[in-house]
DNA sequence: CGAGGAAAATTA
DNA sequence: TAATTTTCCTCG
């Protein structure tokens, strides 16, 4: 077996271990020292451009391609543990709730569960190498099933989540940034890329599933799925009386599943709270609105722009991926804390570590992915193992965000790139993504009920400007989302989503993409811009807190997250027919509404999350500059 | 539209 | 009750 160091770094909170072949998957979110620079804890994808064929079109979506399985990856908060009933409760017994010996996700392929040893550490350092470049041929593509899935067996990630420290509150997600030791960090990355291929060969497909928008091609053997497999699976609808259509349908909407729009329907809690004590696994065939293979009455009918939101986040996730990357999403949910989770119950929600078998489907799913792929854009399916905001942000079938542009070449299959929270070099190689003009340290971003507040800004007065280094041979698209601030595992933040400015004063295009429920935008760099743009395109838009909290699965916490920082990607197709994916963040951008008198250098506290923050924000007045790095 | 301020509403 | 979050209002 072969463990690797997913962060590529000095001092891996976590490790990866794989199968026989060790092949090493993705690199999962890494925790890192405090100290260390974004960079540090990169590790560089080289994804196999090129799908076969017969993945593209395979009706299966079968994840043997080179696919980096993000399908594969397991947040520690769904490890395991049990089977969802068709009711859609995702109730499971306690006793089933063992790390070790829990039930698997699924049953088809065998998996193994198995705690990692304490001293990942060094396993993994030793295989430091294998993560720097992923060959997807070899990592990926042909990698042999693993057999074995090792998960840690502390259960702290719940404990984690469950400081009540604004600061390790963090981050749902946070069970990695909250971890710094092996042990902490559940993260489980499991292969299960052959398992579900098996599994999905198991499926019967064809049953027309529901788009997003509900129209019909979802993914097929999400049913099949389910049945087989005996889970149902959250995904109902939110609940009616929380999730009840908003009022508008904007673009912004299906971000947020909240109730109802208007003052009046601020979300309360009630519904809302959700006790979560037991673990759940949730199997979500495909995302479809009607994941639950029975009926039930539990949800609603579609047709609400909430409910088919809230689905339709599920089905971001993982189908809305491209046509051969992911077939499934396995997901499992396992109980957060209730402080940190509440949700409804039957939200529906398809957690991060759900199964989707799509076949496809993608386009019926999200257009917008739809077109990210089209036009190479380079969309990613990352499949959120922190279930961020999966759930919901689905797209409402009358997506409004804008559309691809036609002309655009495609660059690269976007199948295959890595989940937006996984870590990615800044540069490798004569390549480097810079930001050359940073943000200003604050930005009042803007609820839905609000307008836009216009895009970010730099210090300097005008925009962030990014630029990419060593490589101008042809358009290539940036992408963009907002990712939390919390230095230790970078990731897309769920209160705050990127929003797409337009208007006169905006001169760089940009379209919108959803990514595992994730909006990024996507920014063409230009050679004759000399691979640089300014990004006077990007707003922020904040999301209730309430909203968000609700998520099944959900287990950041919005009061005082307030920081963020823009994350850039570009993937760099290779000679070779692989794409080179890099990254880099901003400085931490301070989101808040600007009170009257306060401190805001007491504001740091929100995100980071535990040893490693980064240092606390400047206060508005006393920071701004742009600079720290790149200009 | 893009801000800036503040009151109202929620939470902890 | 104080701290925060959201929603409203107003202005250029």
């Amino acid at each position: 077996m072969t463990t690797a160091n997913c962060g590529a770094h000095d001092e891996l909170d976590f490790k990866l271990v794989f199968g026989e072949d060790g092949a090493p998957p993705p690199p999962p979110p890494v925790s890192r020292p405090a100290d260390l620079e974004p960079d540090d804890c990169a590790s560089i994808y080289i994804f196999n451009v090129d799908p076969p064929p017969s993945t593209l079109n395979s009706p299966l979506c079968l994840p043997h391609h080179g696919l980096p399985s993000h399908s594969s990856v397991l947040s520690p908060s769904f490890q395991l543990q049990g089977h969802k009933n068709y009711e859609g409760t995702c109730e499971i017994p306690e006793s089933k709730y063992s790390p070790l010996g829990g039930p698997k996700p699924f049953e088809c392929p065998s998996i193994q569960i198995t705690s990692i040893s304490p001293n990942c550490h060094q396993e993994i350092d030793a295989h430091e190498d294998d993560l720097h470049i992923n060959d997807p041929e070899r990592e990926y593509l042909e990698r042999p099933s693993r057999d074995h899935l090792y998960l840690p067996l502390e259960p702290s990630y719940r404990e984690s989540s469950l400081s009540p420290s604004p600061a390790s509150s963090i981050s749902s997600r946070s069970w990695f940034s909250d971890a710094s030791s092996c042990e902490s960090l559940s993260h489980i990355y499991d292969d299960v890329d052959s398992e579900l291929n098996e599994a999905a060969a198991r499926f019967t497909l064809g049953s027309p599933l529901t788009s997003p928008g509900g129209s019909p091609g979802g993914c097929p053997g999400e049913e099949s799925w389910n049945q087989q497999y005996g889970l149902g699976h959250s995904l109902s609808p939110r609940q009616s009386p929380c999730h009840s259509p908003r009022s508008s349908v904007t673009d912004e909407n299906w971000l947020s599943p909240r109730p109802a729009s208007g003052p009046s329907s601020r979300p309360t809690s009630p519904c809302g709270k959700r006790r979560h004590s037991s673990a759940e696994v949730c199997y979500a065939g495909s995302l479809s609105p009607h994941h639950s293979p029975v009926p039930s009455p539990g949800h609603s009918p579609r047709g609400s722009v909430t409910e088919d939101t809230w689905l339709n986040a599920s089905v971001q996730g993982g189908s809305g991926l491209g046509p051969a990357l992911f077939p499934f999403q396995y997901c499992v949910e396992t109980d957060i804390p209730m402080k940190t989770r509440k949700t409804c119950e039957d939200q529906a929600t398809v957690l991060p570590g759900k199964l989707e078998l799509c076949s496809d489907d993608q386009g019926n799913l999200s257009p917008s992915r739809e077109t990210s792929i089209d036009d190479g854009l380079g969309s990613q399916y990352p499949l959120k193992k922190d279930s961020s905001g999966d759930q919901f942000l689905s797209v409402p079938s009358p997506f409004t965000w804008s559309k691809p542009k036609p002309g655009h070449t495609p660059i690269f299959r976007t199948s295959s790139l890595p989940p937006l929270d996984w870590p990615l070099p800044t540069h490798f190689g004569q390549y480097e993504l810079k930001i050359e003009v940073q943000p200003k340290t604050h930005h009042r971003a803007h609820y839905e009920t609000e307008g836009s507040r216009g895009a970010v800004k730099a210090s300097t007065g005008g925009h962030p400007v990014v630029k990419l280094l060593g490589y101008s041979e042809k358009p290539i698209n940036l992408q963009m989302f907002i990712g939390t601030a919390d230095d230790r595992y970078l990731r897309p933040h769920a209160f705050y989503q990127v929003h797409r400015i337009t208007g006169k004063t905006v001169a760089t295009a940009s379209q919108e993409i959803i990514i595992a429920s994730t909006k990024v935008l996507e920014i063409p760099l230009l050679p004759e811009n000399n691979m640089s743009v300014s990004i006077d395109c990007a707003g922020i838009l904040k999301l209730r807190n309430s909203d968000i909290e609700l998520r099944k699965g959900e287990t950041d916490i919005g009061r005082k997250n307030t920081r963020v920082r823009l994350v850039f990607r570009v993937h760099i197709p290779q000679p070779n027919g692989k794409v080179l994916s890099l990254q880099t963040a901003s400085i931490p951008v301070e989101c808040l509404n600007e009170v009257i008198g306060r401190d805001m250098s007491q504001i740091s506290v929100s995100q980071g999350t535990g040893a490693s923050r980064q240092a606390p924000l400047p206060g508005p007045d006393s920071l701004d500059l742009g600079r720290s790095d790149g200009l």
